[in-house]
This record gives C-alpha cells, structure tokens and sequence, in this order.
DNA sequence: GTCTATACTTCGATAGAC
DNA sequence: GTCTATCGAAGTATAGAC
C-alpha cells in the first residue's frame, strides 16, 4: 500500500483531468463509480495513469476533496459578506451538486479513515465561520437567543438543507414546501426583504 | 443478470442467516462492505450460496431493506400510539443503528434503482402516518399550523435527528448541543412533561 | 431442495520501459 | 518526468453436481 515508487507532479496537467474526472463521476454517479479505470476513461487516458499520478484511491479522494472545499470556501467567503448572509448561506447550501458531492464524501468516511478525517476538519471550519456570521445577524435582529442559540441555528439550516436536497435526489418531495415555509418564515424574520416601499 | 436458474426458498434458514449477516455489515461497514464474499465469510459459509438464495445483490439488499422496514414499523406504531408521540418518536429515530441502516440505503440507491423505488415507497408511507400523528399533537395543544404545519414539523424532525446521528458517527459534535436545545424546547411545547406536582 | 466448481469481469497497485 | 505491461485479489453470477 505504502510504496515509494515515484509519482507525477502536483502541477501537471494531466493530474488536473483526473480529478476533474474523478469529481464528475461523484457527483453524477456516486463514489462507487469512482475507480481507476473509470476516472481513466472519462478522462480519455490509461487507468494506470491514476495510479502514477496519486498512491493510492485514497489520495485521489482527498485530492478532489480538498479541490472542491476550496472551491466552496470562496463561495462560503462571498455568501458570509452578503447584505443578507443568512439568507445566501441558504441559498448556498441548497446547492444540489455540492450536497451530493458532500455526501458522496460522508458515506466514503465509513470505509476511508484518511477521507474522515478531512471531513471532519473541515466540517468544523466552515461551521465555526458561521455560526459566527449567525451570531451577528440574530443579535443585530435582537432575536431571542436563548429560544434560538446561533450555533442550533446554523446546525438546524445545515441539517434542512441537506435532507431536502438529498430526498429530492431520490425523488421524495412529501411535506418539502411545509418546511420551505417554516424557513421562509424564519429568513423573513432574522432577514426581512425590502418591503416594496412607495405603493 | 435475469437468469432462470432454481433459487433457494424463502422460508430457508441459510437464507436467513445471510440476510442478518448482510444487516450487520451494512450497519456497522457500510453498503460496500456488503459483498457476497464478505456476507458469506460472516455467516461462516461459502460465497456461492448467496447467490442461491439471492437472484442478484440487488435482491439481497432489498430483502435486507424489507427485513428492517417490518421491524421498524412495529417500532413506529408503538411509538405513535404513545403517551407523547412526538418524544417518542423522537427517540425512536435518533436510533443511531437504525439511522446508519437507512443512510446507507439512500447511497445505495443512487446505483440501484430497485432499491431506491423501496426507499421512496416506504419513506412516504411512514411520513405519511407520522404527518397525520403530528397534526394530533399540534391541534390538541392549540399550535399555530400557520406557523407550524405538521407537515413541516414532521419532515423537520426527521431531518434534524439525520444530522445528528450522521455527524456523530463521523465525530462531529459542534453545535449539537445547542440544537438538541432549539429541539426540547419544542417538545416542551408541544408535549410538556408532568410539571412534578406536591413539592 | 441444497450446495459447489467454475467463468468472467473489474478492482487497486507496482515494477519497469521510455 | 511520463507512461504502460502486468499481477494478484475480489467482485458478481451461472451451470451443474449432489
């Protein structure tokens, strides 16, 4: 598993088509359709070349891993200085190729422990900035938080939005719009738009 | 795939064995575990047999399925006949085995779609009931279902003990306390318990 | 009715050729 | 620095022996 037989570079172009591929075929097909040998193809190369290019399947997961976090982490930066954060953090996570990447990643965590590990790290990360940026906009509101601590808040958002895009991926939409609207409702609280003013 | 070769009967207790062993693996391995080799070797037979008992993995994954979804339902009936059915089922689906058994069917079935068929019949048919239960307990305590449609509620419940359980087999615990806060404080209103009264 | 010998495919990984 | 020939293990599934 461990061998020190050598490897391509970082920088290569070809190692840039392999985790383009790789990231594809999670999101469109699952993890389980992540093999060498598929990634190749997609790719139009050798399977072997996988192999050149990372040590091991692991480390092409962390790879595309790391490429869409910091993808996200631009997202997440831009959607935190938003005039209405939390209502773009919504927005942000009801993201259905991004929540189906994430929990491609979560049921790879099981099996991978290196994959866990990076999930979990970066889990944190993202929900310490928030809950920060929640913690603003409910004490600028003047919203109770003590029925509505910003840490359940931010959890509670996150929670929602992964089960509604997940359960449209595999077709259930029973009670959604019920919940949409607990959701709206509460936006519309902490965040009221613009009430059209002058008619 | 659909061959016409002779299958083992249904009533078999090698059968049964297989399908406990495939059960234990997807709970405590994950769906990827679940191979007919892996399944075998945990029931102290041989692989082949597996596929005397079962047409296809698919088939065995669906028996699985079938075999937690009956168990389950008597689990939710009684839940739902309870006292405080919302505390109840509460509890009931913050079961994080059984949590862990139906995470890893949803990412099943983004390549199975058998089993996602099984999946969508039966979470429908048990939102439904729990949607109807929900209403109970929401009008009998005189809650605004403008704010807070059982539906809503329903979904949102589920989706918050999804989160928690998931996060906590991966090991994250950030927030979780604050949320289970927003949670009790809602069950609290809608299901108080016996103020201890005499003292 | 029950089980096994066996076929064929795909997997991850490595050593060595260019 | 880049790529390929090749290996051994594991995957699903079937036809045929008991």
């Amino acid at each position: 598993m461990a061998s020190d037989r050598r490897l391509g570079v970082e920088s290569s172009k070809v190692r840039a088509l392999l985790v383009e591929a790789a990231d594809q075929l999670m999101v469109e097909e699952g993890h389980q359709a992540v093999s060498a040998r598929r990634v190749a193809e997609r790719a139009a190369l050798k399977p072997q070349l996988v192999h050149y290019y990372f040590r091991s399947m692991d480390d092409l997961f962390i790879a595309v891993f790391r490429r869409a976090t910091e993808r996200y982490l631009a997202l997440h930066e831009q959607a935190l200085a938003a005039p209405q954060p939390l209502r773009a953090l919504w927005e942000l996570n009801s993201d259905s190729s991004g929540t189906k990447r994430n929990m491609e990643f979560i049921a790879l965590a099981s099996h991978r422990d290196a994959v866990r590990a990076e999930i979990v790290q970066s889990a944190t990360f993202f929900r310490t900035l928030q809950i920060a940026a929640v913690a603003r906009v409910l004490a600028a509101r003047g919203i109770d938080t003590e029925a509505f601590p910003a840490a359940g808040v931010t959890l509670l958002m996150s929670a929602i939005s992964r089960a509604l895009v997940t359960e449209t991926t595999l077709g259930i939409s029973l009670a959604h719009t019920e919940l949409l609207a607990i959701v709206n409702r509460f936006l519309e609280l902490a965040e009221p738009r613009e009430a059209a003013p002058g008619h």
